[in-house]
RNA sequence: GGCGGGGUAGCUCAGAUGGUUAGAGCGACGGAUUCAUAACCCGUAGGUCGGCAGUUCGAUCCUGCCUCCCGCCA
């Protein structure tokens, strides 16, 4: 992965910088954990290492949202940024410096990039006109009236001096230093992507602005900021001391430049595979040796779905079941740098599968029996018999193929690889049944046979903790006290995994006493960590509508693009949660879509006050500016006005072909419809879409006989997120017009149609 | 629309330069067992390897077409 002197005595990898302008969820955990792992194994193997996460606070969308709340940016940025440092303390993770950009030492170290490169000359003032969207603050190809390809707003014409960077000197050097590192990025279709893009050809890119002022400005000319991706990525250099004279920056600087290792989320990886390397080219400042990333985290949603699809913290599993489960589930069930869906039920069947059950119960097991035969004392091994020696030969070859998958990102396989030894060491066990003694076998043969099998178990389990210690380190660290070895991070400061070899337990060494690893989690786990997410979620709303915690990073563009570069997201994070939001919130803005097409306006019929609320929080989640899903074109700026919402546009809200896509509309068959008691406007109904059946809730009730409506066909919204109301889960809407009365009419087909075809 | 990656057991995924019975883990079922966290151990499950056609003595792995999913780009 890493292409020359990787194996260097010292190791420098870096996070993203996660913008704040939203708050921590386990998208960020996920990439920051990734790092932690890697940085501990790394000390562990004696190589000094650098690890480096912060918080990206700067831009257009921050300074908004803080106003929003009636705060600074600065005050704003403060607090989002002191929620990550405070996720990543809870979590334990190993950083060694945490960066903001608002720090000085940053600016001071962005200033001198930028005054760097434009003495090179490689930036030079000139100016744009062009269309742009403001909400995402991007510029967009293309006629006035043009439609932002992000959010599928119109765009507006607008005219600015910019300073540029000469990114179009740069498409050869880039794509030769491509070919000549082919382990500079990865995964593989990352590094295609990446190679595409760049023989498409680069334009030159707009490196400042003056639209808004919270950023960094331009040294000398102090009406420009700096523009954002160039502030944000220099933190990799920033943080060691560039743009310092302080003797220890600069020692700091010169030991771990360039970087072994940026970890990103693939939706970054142009910024820092193209961007980023041609800065440093420019300002002459060595490349880092790689960059990785990784994919996204995906919640369960649609059918089977317990839970509601949406964001998922990190606090949630921590306190339920602790952070090592987390980290083991992250890096087992994820293929480093595909994309991995969560879900409690996966979560809670790995922990009790895997670290309970097998882990955890071998630990105990082994423990209590040492201290049940031999008063806790290890005993003398004795003479080795085939069944040791498969064993340790099966321990030896788990180390050697552990380290290697871990160090190539394959998390899972080497986890997969440790968990065999796992299983065969309690194979082991069972086969010699060290607690049995046959009639025939003597008890100076049996006491032999405890000694050998318990001090050969626990060699396993001593072996198989050190490896998993940078995965699971707290837990570690509890079987490394129990097997009498003292603390584990001792050991890891002493190089521990560098010499790990079969043998190490020595004969006479006192075990502590047995404790609990990971008690099974209960049935009701998965129900107690969605309660939380529903409890914090719905607390949520009103913290996105007072604008405090709006905006998932990765789907509003937090960064002005440069011009003809349709940079789409915005910001230095693996933000994966984003994308569930991001469809629910494209359901909403399809009726703007339908409304502008039909002359009756459609409505949402099967969403009840609760869900309109859904709808709600999810497109002000996601798009910062709250978009009112109801009325005709020429009434939107009214309705907009008219709302209690905070609105900060209001222009027509255009999506494109691919939103609209995105929306999942079928055919269904109305089967069961009944009233749903105590409820004077819902219907339970039971539909069929040829290819499933599922029950969707509707607010028609009033003008509706069940009856009537059994045999109906209509149109659902397949694809909705599920939603609970009066304790039933809906799994859809089905599509209506709405009269000016209220009353719905549903839509239908005059033409026969097949049960679950799609409507596009 | 262009380029790229995918569609393998209920779930998550491996895999083969094409060759007798396509694998693992989890889940499910049956058995054994009790040192241990109702755990561990043993066994079982018969999945058109997305669809169709072609090349071949033989394809799930090659070719073409189709379909669905995803990503990048326009």
């Amino acid at each position: 992965m890493t292409n020359s002197a990787s194996s260097s005595a010292r190791y420098y990898l870096t996070t993203p910088i996660y913008y704040v302008n939203a708050r921590p969820h386990l998208g960020h955990a996920y990439s920051t954990i990734v790092c932690d792992a890697i940085a501990r194994r790394k000390r562990a193997l004696g190589i000094e290492t650098w690890f480096l996460t912060g918080t990206d606070e700067h831009g257009q969308k921050i300074e908004r949202s803080a106003a929003l709340t009636g705060r600074t940016p600065m005050e704003f940025a403060t607090e989002i940024s002191g929620e990550f440092r405070g996720l990543w303390n809870s979590l334990g993770l190993s950083y060694d410096d945490f960066i903001r950009t608002t720090e000085e030492r940053h600016k001071r170290g962005v200033q001198k990039l930028f005054a760097t490169l434009r003495d090179r000359g490689f930036i030079y003032k000139g100016s744009y006109t062009g269309q742009y969207c403001v909400s995402d603050e991007l510029y967009v190809d293309g006629p006035a009236g043009t439609v932002c390809p992000d959010c599928g707003r119109v765009t507006e014409t607008v005219s600015e001096e910019n300073y540029f960077f000469k990114l179009s000197a740069f498409e050869r050097k880039l794509l030769e230093f491509y070919e000549a590192n082919p382990g500079f990025m990865g995964p593989e279709s990352t590094r295609r992507e990446v190679i595409s893009f760049v023989r498409g050809g680069l334009r030159d890119l707009s490196v400042s602005r003056t639209s808004f002022s919270w950023g960094i400005p331009v040294p000398g000319d102090e009406k420009h900021v700096i523009y954002v991706w160039l502030d944000a990525l220099a933190n990799y250099i920033t943080a060691l001391g560039y743009g310092s004279d302080a003797p220890e920056d600069k020692a700091r600087f010169e030991k771990f430049w360039p970087a072994d290792l940026h970890l990103v989320g693939k939706e970054i990886t142009r910024f820092h595979c193209v961007y980023w390397p041609a800065f440093l080219m420019a300002a002459g400042i060595p490349l880092p040796r790689s960059v990785r990333a990784n994919g996204w985290l995906l919640f369960d949603q649609g059918k089977m779905s317990k839970s509601r699809g949406n964001v998922v913290r990190a606090e949630t599993v921590l306190e339920v079941l602790g952070a090592d489960a987390l980290r083991y589930f992250l890096l087992r069930e994820i293929p480093f740098g595909q994309d991995g869906s969560f879900s409690f039920d996966a979560l809670v069947q790995r922990y009790n599968g895997d670290l309970a059950n097998g882990y955890g119960n071998l630990v105990s097991r082994v423990v209590n029996m040492v201290h049940k035969y031999f008063g806790g004392v290890v005993p003398e091994a004795g003479v080795e018999t085939a069944a040791e020696t498969a064993l340790r030969e099966s321990a030896e070859k788990t180390i050697a193929e552990f380290g290697p998958a871990f160090d190539e990102l394959n998390f899972s396989e080497a986890l997969k690889a440790l968990w065999i030894l796992v299983a065969e060491t309690d194979g082991y066990l069972t086969a010699n049944a060290p607690w049995k003694k046959p009639a025939d076998r003597s008890d100076a043969d049996h006491a032999a046979l405890q000694a050998r099998v318990l001090s050969t178990a626990a060699e396993a389990i001593r072996i198989i903790t050190a490896l998993v210690y940078p995965i699971l380190p707290y837990s570690a660290a509890k079987v490394w006290r129990q097997l009498g070895q003292g603390e584990i991070a001792d050991a890891a400061k002493i190089s521990f995994l560098k010499q790990l070899a079969w043998g190490g337990l020595k004969a006479g060494t006192k075990f502590a006493e047995p404790a609990p690893l990971f008690p099974r989690a209960e049935k009701d786990a998965v129900e107690r960590m969605q309660n939380i997410e529903d409890q914090n979620s719905s607390s949520a709303v009103e913290a996105a509508s007072s604008g405090a915690a709006n905006a998932e990073s990765s789907s509003p563009a937090q960064t002005p693009a440069a011009p003809h570069v349709p940079a789409k997201s915005g910001t230095a994070t693996s933000a994966p949660a984003a994308k569930t939001e991001k469809k629910e919130a494209i359901v909403s803005e399809k009726f703007e879509k339908q409304t502008s097409l039909d002359s009756a306006p459609v409505d949402s019929v099967g969403v009840d006050a609760a869900s309109e609320a859904l709808a709600y929080e999810t497109v002000a989640k996601a798009a910062n500016t709250p978009v009112v899903a109801v009325a005709a074109p020429a009434a939107v700026a009214a309705a907009v006005q008219s709302s209690a919402t905070p609105s900060v546009a209001a222009e027509p809200q255009h999506i494109t072909i691919d939103d609209f896509v995105k929306v999942d509309l079928r055919v269904a068959q109305i089967l069961v419809a009944e009233r749903v008691p105590k409820a004077d406007k819902l219907l339970r109904l039971e539909v069929d879409l040829g290819y499933e059946k599922r029950q969707i809730l509707a607010g028609i009730a009033q003008y509706y006989e069940p009856e009537k409506l059994i045999g109906r066909k209509i149109i659902i919204v397949a694809n909705l997120a599920p939603r609970k109301m009066r304790g039933l889960e809906s799994n859809g809407m089905l599509l209506a017009a709405s009269l000016p009365d209220g009353a719905p009419v549903l839509a239908g087909f005059l033409e026969e149609v097949p049960l679950g075809a799609r409507l596009k």
